[in-house]
DNA sequence: ACGAGGTGCCAAATCGCTTTGGCATTGGTG
DNA sequence: CACCAATGCCAAAGCGATTTGGCACCTCGT
């Protein structure tokens, strides 16, 4: 079922039947319909390798997932997240006219280049990123989604994260709590940084003392590894003297471990403890921990409309999109 | 960067370059690496679209996500499986040579036809699922990931439903349960009445009375309300004489809501209630509760290789795969 | 009545690759 | 020496769409 097909059956020429269906070229209009009905009578859809090759483009965007130098990959995508943003970017792209290729694990420009992208998504680039190198001179269009550690691709699409971090604080601060502590993590996402910059800052305003911990997560081999370091990190600040009555977690199962560490030490959550994560996820929802909605359509319709864009953006332009504070019972309030 | 390019940087003609590269013609093994070396120089790679144009296939297959007439598309893709389905589908295709479309809310034929892809995998069929009738006179070559419904479309790659749920049973039944109840859903998954065949012979084969119970899922507008679906459910049946010391799960979010109905009636898991889920997902790893993992990567590999097989296989060809018991401390045993 | 300008349609070139069929050249054989 | 087969290479014909440029015809305005 070609265009000649077409042509063949309502008796005109190709031509007439490409310009009939694009609505481009100079055609009568009752030509114009009645070639259309020979088309969907014939149940003719045209090849996506001949509009491909013939148009130069694929309608095709790439999602490039995220690798760690040491987790491996099927540990890190065990990750909600990934999963999720998959998804909604794979609706977006259809929404916005394209498909969308999940690309986990791309190890070389040549194999990014042989799918013929004319547009990507990299998703949560870290310091020294190895994919960032495969970038280099590629043709495609390219957007981030998550902040650029070096500063240096662009444009890109993330989550205000000194804003929201500050959300977090301001919900704890009102809910009571006076000794707000943050567990952050050692990975390299240049978000981390600007989130205890933002703690920092925060603190002091507040005239408090920040009490900031890093759990090892870029170490962590498999998910339980991430919930247990964040929990064993929770355990030394809570037993200290003067202990946090408030504990943010700035990693995905950092909540969790965090109410773990609360019930190990039969510490009660709320009324002992306010916990907190900087994104939200299943289980978070299920323990009824507060956390972030990171508004991840919101972040993928942008991430579209700049590759969709007719002028390619420039370099540095980056929006930043604010995450969404969804309080759950874990920030209720202090018993006193 | 074409071949024509390559061709004139290596002294010889298109043939040739395109032999030396795919290895096929009949080319002296000097000029072969000769032209291999200049096309790396060049970083040349070919173009997809006219290859896919040229031999008449893409490599490349879609995934086309569930859909179900009242759960709305974003709240059913929440679920953690279908994300981490389509990740590692993704990265099972790559492994293969292959690109993945991930298809979510596809409406028509047309749409789906427009793609372009010579493999389709079809996630989780319902009764009467509304992409079967998509898929009537498909050029594409389709496997199912679930039961089919009707046993009309296949080949088929599945979880062996009645040997999980029986791995389930026999599991509760080890760890000292006698009354071991089944809190299933409405969804019109065939995978669903099998299991609850199972449930039955299972029951007559121990001599236990059956405790059936069906939690509204098909009715759901968000994830929450699977796990409340399921607690209501489970008070109900724990609250009755003789309620069961064993209770399983048989959705995502299931194993939880039962954990919150044993909470609110004071009962001890797995002291006084074991609690066993039929699909493994990060809130049943983080709240210790035993489920099934359902294998994804090997089910995603057969239907891979079912795809990509020369000869199309026969409609009725269904690959069982077997779930993996993962015992959590839901199940460590009851109290005496 | 004649040219200008607009309208409706089409033949042919193009995109970049694969593959068929054929032409020399070489090497081995009777 | 003549013949056949094998070898190395290439020109050209697809794949199925888009798009350019041009040909006829029609309709005005003068």
């Amino acid at each position: 079922m070609t265009v000649a097909d077409v042509a063949k059956a309502a008796g005109v020429s190709i031509t007439t039947v490409s310009h009939s269906l694009s609505g481009k070229g100079r055609v009568d209009a009752s030509t114009r319909e009645r070639v259309r009905a020979v088309a969907a009578e014939l149940g003719y859809v045209p090849s996506r390798a001949a509009r491909n090759l013939a148009l130069g483009r694929s309608d095709t965007i790439g999602l490039l997932l995220p690798q760690l130098p040491t987790m491996s990959l099927e540990e890190l995508l065990g990750l909600d997240y990934y999963g999720r943003v998959a998804v909604a970017a794979s609706q977006a792209a259809l929404h916005h006219g394209r498909a969308l290729l999940v690309l986990p694990g791309v190890q070389s420009t040549a194999q990014l280049r042989s799918f013929g992208l004319d547009g990507l998504i990299v998703l949560d680039p870290i310091l020294d990123d190895p994919r960032l190198e495969l970038l280099r001179g590629l043709p495609t269009h390219t957007v981030l989604m998550g902040q650029d550690p070096n500063g240096e691709f662009g444009p890109a699409v993330t989550i205000d994260a000194a804003g929201s971090t500050r959300a977090l604080l301001d919900h704890c601060w009102e809910r009571g709590a006076r000794r707000i502590g943050m567990i952050s993590s050692d990975l390299a996402w240049s978000a981390t940084a600007d989130s205890r910059d933002a703690y920092a800052t925060w603190c002091s305003e507040h005239n408090i003392e920040p009490t900031l911990a890093i759990a090892p997560a870029a170490s962590a081999q498999s998910r339980p590894e991430l919930s247990s370091a964040a929990k064993q990190t929770a355990l030394d600040l809570l037993r200290a003297p003067d202990r946090p009555d408030a504990l943010i977690g700035m990693l995905e199962d950092f909540g969790h471990g965090i109410v773990l560490a609360a019930r190990e030490l039969q510490l009660d959550v709320p009324g002992d403890l306010l916990v907190a994560q900087d994104i939200d996820d299943a289980v978070a929802a299920a323990s009824g921990i507060t956390a972030l909605d990171l508004n991840v359509h919101t972040q993928l319709d942008i991430a579209l409309a700049m590759l969709i864009a007719d002028e390619p953006l420039p370099a540095d332009e980056v929006r930043l999109v604010s995450a969404t504070l969804v309080p759950r019972e874990s920030t209720r309030g202090l018993a006193r």
